[in-house]
DNA sequence: AATCGTTGATTGATATCCAATCTTGTGTTT
DNA sequence: AAACACAAGATTGGATATCAATCAACGATT
């Protein structure tokens, strides 16, 4: 057992990675202490470990909110992730064995099921799952943790913004570097990644407002109740309607209807599902 | 002002990267607290964000400990900074102008300056901000500051080897590295970079135990006081003699004589002489 | 000498209290 | 009516005191 506010910061983590929690969300310290039931200190402790994980921000006297980043930070972050991970591919051609590239070549064809049986979820989630896949065929623990920790910080930059873009082309790109990889063609495969990444930050458009949905309580009730992760952990993402043409906008964050008549609830905001078709 | 477990926070890592506290050493919450003038809250925050870093360890119900790396996660650690450090050169070798290219030049000069003057210890202290300041061209706030903590992290690793290289070796291949990245052979810059870690790690030499040679009470005086960074910001590290013979044990921690595991004398654990640092 | 309780110290956590600061709402002024 | 000023309320940052659980060292027993 860690301790309790590790515990805290961890559900707080995952609440924010669902966009159960969106950037700008206020996480008042006697709210959260409510709901978790622990004393205001704990939750100050975990939203420490939040803000030194970069996902959230505490302003002196004012408390902390979850990360907003600027379209400067968002670009730093898919370059230090494009850094990171043309870093490990130029190791992993070099020193990783058959089964390493077996991996990675079972996880892409995992992803490409998922699609072809039309879970846009699960495709999204192994999507994302292929690239620490990757790092950790390094055997650099540090490295995972550096790059696990950008990858947290990406998915603050989906609340953000608008995708556009389309996934089965990121799926393609995910199996050639493995063949690029595979083959020795290091330099070529280190450009796919570039490209790759700068395909996902072209397709963002960062909106100028991001509204909560719900309030606290209700974003992180469903990692409370008896155990921390039974309930939620896709559900509460874009409720992706799993319509079958490739273009769908697996990350939007769309605007449940809302049971909840707060009056500042702006809930018109934008967030426009561009290409969402029906 | 910033929180006040942050700028303890602050100083424990300064302490730590100035070979103050060494790694195992034993972070008490009631100490720390006496020693600031705080409540233990405070100090345990301040564990945290240490933590956070990498700086330190906590084991529940038995506090926390200056961070002691293993030979494994030594490596891990030189690894990541190679990756990193190599792909920052690759962006800078298209990206960076003359203006760059010259504060580059400008930094290995005064190093040689420092050497040439004998001033070793200044000649250290540029040494390694040589990498920082290389990073910092990047112009990726993301990326310095993980290389920034990968960097606090070697230090933690220099109380623990034994060091046994030349620093002169080394300050060439910060001008060689620079060279070679302005003449746009950026391959070369990396093999030399990779070349350049490995020759720290060869020389590194992992000892059996470390041993504190004053206690917390001690290690902190100097920054408490009037200004939090008016003394010993070098001093108290290891008496850099690059003597001319090879293994002039530059960083290492001497084993001192300690009056410490005397069976009976009950008075060590009682921390004779806690604060007042007079 | 080795084992097994006991005791003391330390940590994890809570509740309560207080000062400083921020926010908000009201009331006044222009 | 709009702008400003000020007072009240709320929130954060922090201190202190207290408590249970756990760990470590010590001592007694076999």
């Amino acid at each position: 057992m860690s301790s309790r506010s590790q515990t805290i910061a961890d559900i707080l983590t995952r609440a924010i990675i669902d966009h159960r929690l969106v950037p700008g969300c206020k996480l008042g310290e006697r709210e959260l202490s409510e709901i978790f039931d622990v004393s205001r200190i704990v939750v100050r402790q975990a939203l420490i470990r939040l803000a030194d994980d970069g996902l959230a921000q505490i302003e002196r006297n004012r408390g902390a909110f979850v990360a907003k980043p600027s379209m400067q930070e968002a670009m730093e972050i898919y370059d230090a992730l494009t850094l990171v991970e043309q870093g490990v591919a130029a190791q992993l051609s070099d020193r990783l064995g058959p089964a390493g590239w077996a991996e990675l070549r079972q996880h892409v064809e995992r992803q490409r099921q998922a699609v072809a049986a039309g879970n846009d979820a699960l495709a999204d989630v192994l999507g994302q799952e292929f690239h620490s896949v990757f790092v950790r065929l390094s055997r650099n623990k540090v490295m995972q943790e550096i790059h696990a920790q950008l990858v947290r910080r990406t998915t603050l930059l989906r609340s953000l913004i608008t995708a556009d873009f389309d996934y089965c082309n990121l799926l393609d790109d995910h199996s050639r570097v493995v063949d690029l990889l595979e083959k020795g063609r290091l330099k070529q495969a280190m450009d796919l990644i570039d490209t790759h990444h700068r395909a996902v930050v072209r397709g963002y458009i960062m909106d100028r407002e991001v509204y909560a949905e719900m309030t606290p309580a209700e974003a992180l009730a469903p990692y409370l109740d008896g155990r921390a992760d039974s309930a939620a952990p896709i559900a509460p993402r874009a409720p992706t309607r799993p319509s079958g043409n490739g273009n769908g906008t697996a990350h939007v964050h769309v605007h449940l209807p809302k049971q909840d008549p707060a009056p500042k609830s702006r809930a018109s905001a934008k967030k426009t599902n561009r290409g969402l078709p029906a």
